[in-house]
DNA sequence: TTGAAAGCGCTAACAG
DNA sequence: CTGTTAGCGCTTTCAA
């Protein structure tokens, strides 16, 4: 296989490279007759651009990375999309990279893009990672933080009010008549579960008429919320909450799986919310009530965040704050 | 922000670029005295090394690119995870790209990755795409496609398989007393789902004592199992199946969901098995029985068919079938 | 061990 | 509208 260039191109069609240059990015127009053997002559060798040599050229490339912990998480995913979306709209493509919560690896990939000259990074991590964003941006690669408020006030950051979702979950427990609420998760050490357990308090001080009990997991995953719910329906039925603010989807579809085998009844005995809305989280075996971070929208508004900072506008809110809202369905429905 | 390129680390070293970018990539010896300074200088002044002049000069990347239909799928994501590691001990990266199951958008990742160079491709594609890899590899990328047998002998391939799959997951079903057996999945239009339904078939026919209705459904989402399931239990109890292969385990997850719901118990009047093992499949209301493709050696040996293509070796079998094994849980324990 | 210099493929400025 | 040409940043001979 030759290599295939932008000349052999030329010479083909019997035109010179910059005719050829032209008729690819249409800087600017060329003969109908010249476009047909241009054409024909990229058809039959069968070229194909080298971003290499154009990107050397231009001083910059037309891609964009995202960097997430876990690509097969649901959230993330569907952010993805409409980071996707957005960017092809603006004629940007999308680097995926899956740094799966490890530091060296979200390194190693930060530095990859970088050399690579993406455009702009927009960084999904459940680690401290301002400084490192920090420098990328001094070095001339814009960033966007995702999933937790950056404290640098120059940091663009977009994130969800974990605090004002743990408080509507919980003051939806309040509001059907639970008074023995119990929040169910951990560490935390990580920001999002205490930001939700804040709420919870918060809600539950404001009424108060109800208790709060914190119900410590190490993982929040299914298998995590399978122990909490056996350990639950373990109780005297009298000892047991009547709410439960379960720190994420996963444990709450845990959960009602062991307690309705031990047979506690949900909602009656004990209502049950999640978060994040998990597309699972609907399909339970009792559908349950989530609170649902804007996910469309989260992608979209990052890829604007981005694209704003790429063109040096200093973005007049530099930090987008998005509310979660809560979705009802028949785990409290009393 | 001046751009700072190897010469001005050059400069600033007082050595010559030939000189950095041999202490760079280790190419040729430089004296620890230069090697200091150089290093000072990157430090110094932020260096980053420019992918696309690297590259050019080169003529190849150090990246693959791994396209999937869907990174949120478990199945794909463990996989990449495979591939990741394998690749990354080759000192390859991995690009990934998430094609949604949609042929153009499919169409545009596979070029923008090989207008970047990228040393080959790893394709997992619901649709007939050989002739556009073949076309890929005459160009100069080699690519393995992933989830299909192909049918050109000099396209690599590895994939599982199914027909295999739905065997032993229907035999698993009449070994446990099964007579009346319903293979629920479609549409046949799909390879994977007609060579399951295959394997049911071959089982079912090879007992000679059984039956096997098929039970066409058009999406293979939990939804779509809460709607057979309802369908199921609807029916004269004489009249149901009394084992149950579903195509996938979201289908599974949601037919053992509504069933129960229903008062039909799983496994006693009606035994069911899923297909693909996901992580949800082990924490479903009733365990799932299910059918196990080999997750993680698939994405080393995807890479590593790659790479042996890549290094101009034809790999001796072109086409690597890998076996999947039943799991068996509590869906099925009679 | 080091330096000088020739491109890799492409775009854009400029001249026609 | 079209051709000519100068690099973009880097690696790699080739000499010294």
């Amino acid at each position: 296989m030759a290599k295939v260039g932008i000349r052999e191109v030329a010479r083909v069609a019997d035109v010179s490279v910059g005719t050829v240059s032209h008729y690819l990015n249409g800087t600017s127009p060329v003969s109908d007759d010249k476009s047909r053997r241009i054409q024909a002559a990229i058809d039959q060798l069968g070229f194909v651009r080298n971003n290499a040599g154009r990107q050397l050229r231009l001083g910059h490339s037309s891609t964009i990375a995202y960097v997430v912990p876990d690509v097969s998480n649901p959230f993330f995913a569907t952010i993805a999309e409409g980071i996707e979306q957005r960017a092809a709209g603006r004629g940007l493509s999308v680097f995926l990279a899956n740094s799966k919560g490890d530091q060296p690896r979200e390194d190693a990939y930060l530095d990859l893009f970088e050399e690579h000259g993406v455009r702009g990074m927009i960084v999904a991590s459940p680690g401290q990672i301002e400084n490192r964003l920090a420098s990328l941006s001094a070095r001339g690669t814009p960033t966007v933080l995702m999933g937790q408020l950056a404290s640098s006030p120059s940091q663009p950051s977009i994130s969800i009010d974990d605090v004002l979702g743990g408080y509507i979950a919980t003051k939806h427990l309040l509001d059907i008549g639970c008074r023995r609420i119990a929040f169910v998760g951990g560490p935390l050490s990580v920001r999002q579960v205490r930001d939700r357990l804040e709420g919870a308090n918060r809600a539950v001080r404001e009424s108060g008429a109800a208790t709060l009990e914190v119900i410590d997991v190490e993982t929040r995953v299914i298998s995590a919320g399978h122990a909490v719910g056996d350990a639950i329906a373990a109780r005297d039925p009298a000892m047991r909450p009547d709410g439960v603010f379960a720190v994420n989807d996963l444990v709450a579809i845990g959960m009602v799986q062991t307690l309705i085998a031990h047979g506690v009844r949900v909602p009656e005995e004990l209502a049950l919310t999640g978060y994040d809305d998990i597309e699972y989280a609907g399909s339970a075996i009792v559908p349950l009530t989530s609170v649902r971070p804007p996910h469309e929208e989260f992608g979209v508004a990052a890829v604007d965040l981005l694209l704003a900072v790429i063109d040096g506008e200093a973005p007049d809110p530099a930090h987008l704050v998005f509310a979660p809202e809560l979705v009802a369905r028949a785990s409290t429905a009393r």
